[in-house]
DNA sequence: CTTGTACCCTGACCGC
DNA sequence: TGCGGTCAGGGTACAA
């Protein structure tokens, strides 16, 4: 489940391996990765040949920026990377590759998805200017304040939680850090945002800043399906509060902490101390 | 305009 | 041991 600190880690992994190779052969194995409506008799040819100049990210998405365009990708669910040195994946457990990618070094990007919600979509850089409007800001943005963040999510009768979650109010947060950081900053997850107060704003950017921040120091969050490139976990979910800790005590009240569904989402919170 | 719901997809898990 | 039902939640399409 690949928030802004996962994808943002696996960004980081990837862009030294990919930055200035080029893509010399694409093998789509699973054609419904391909999102829009191009499918691979159209996507192969136009990425054959291309030169990667960056890997960058915008909310949960990553982006191979290309000599020709943007190659967008989505994760979703269970999307991840591995680079390999061969023709095969790196890791046994690369077991549903959807796409493959032949570099001009001799190694291989693999794209693996089980449950192939996640895919690509190529995009001129202007296609690609005009989607990326969409987004709301970036909250790891140095120019993210408070204000900032009242001015994204303190409107409408929607409750907090699902404001948070919603990428066009803001951008890269998603069910398990919308819950840690609600907790964090001790508001409950079902308050309309338009009633949240100044005080209670700063302690959500305050909260919500540190946690994307402390998650990406720890790599993200191997909760089930996500992975970093090849393979490798992340440790954020050692230090998780009360997402998928139902039942446990609240670490700063000792009240039992709830789960609740909103908008058919999980959502965790601690009735005790969150008000 | 806002808000809510169904859907895509597969594997893990549970109760019988 | 198998088998059906439920759940996981990212984003999107569509309805109200």
């Amino acid at each position: 489940m690949p928030e802004l600190p996962e994808v943002e880690t696996i960004r980081r992994d990837l862009a030294p391996q990919l930055e200035g190779r080029r893509i010399c052969a694409v093998r789509v194995a699973r054609p419904d990765i391909l999102l829009g409506t191009a499918g691979p008799a159209a996507f192969v040819p136009r990425i054959e040949g291309s030169c990667i100049r960056a890997v960058g990210r915008r909310a949960k998405w990553l982006l191979f920026l290309l000599d020709r365009g943007v190659l967008v990708t989505q994760l979703r669910m269970t999307g991840r990377f591995a680079v390999g040195p061969g023709p095969l994946p790196p890791i046994s457990e690369f077991r549903h590759v959807a796409a493959e990618f032949d570099l001009d070094d001799g190694r291989t990007l693999f794209y693996d998805d089980v449950r192939r919600l996640g895919g690509f979509q190529l995009l001129s850089h202007d296609e690609w200017r005009r989607e990326e409007q969409r987004f709301g800001p970036e909250p790891l943005a140095a120019d993210f304040r408070a204000r900032e963040l009242a001015a994204a999510i303190r409107h409408g009768r929607l409750p907090v939680k699902n404001a948070l979650m919603d990428q066009s109010r803001l951008a890269g947060v998603g069910n398990i850090y919308a819950s840690e950081a609600l907790h964090a900053a001790r508001i409950d997850p079902t308050r309309p945002a338009e009633g949240l107060t100044d005080d209670e704003i700063r302690r959500l950017h305050r909260s919500l800043r540190r946690i994307l921040r402390d998650s990406l120091d720890s790599s993200g969050t191997t909760f089930s399906s996500y992975r970093a490139v090849n393979g490798r976990s992340g440790s954020f979910q050692d230090l998780l509060k009360v997402y998928a800790k139902e039942g446990t005590a609240c670490p700063r009240c000792r009240s039992e902490i709830r789960r609740i569904v909103q908008s058919g989402r999980s959502t965790f919170y601690c009735p005790g101390c969150q008000v």
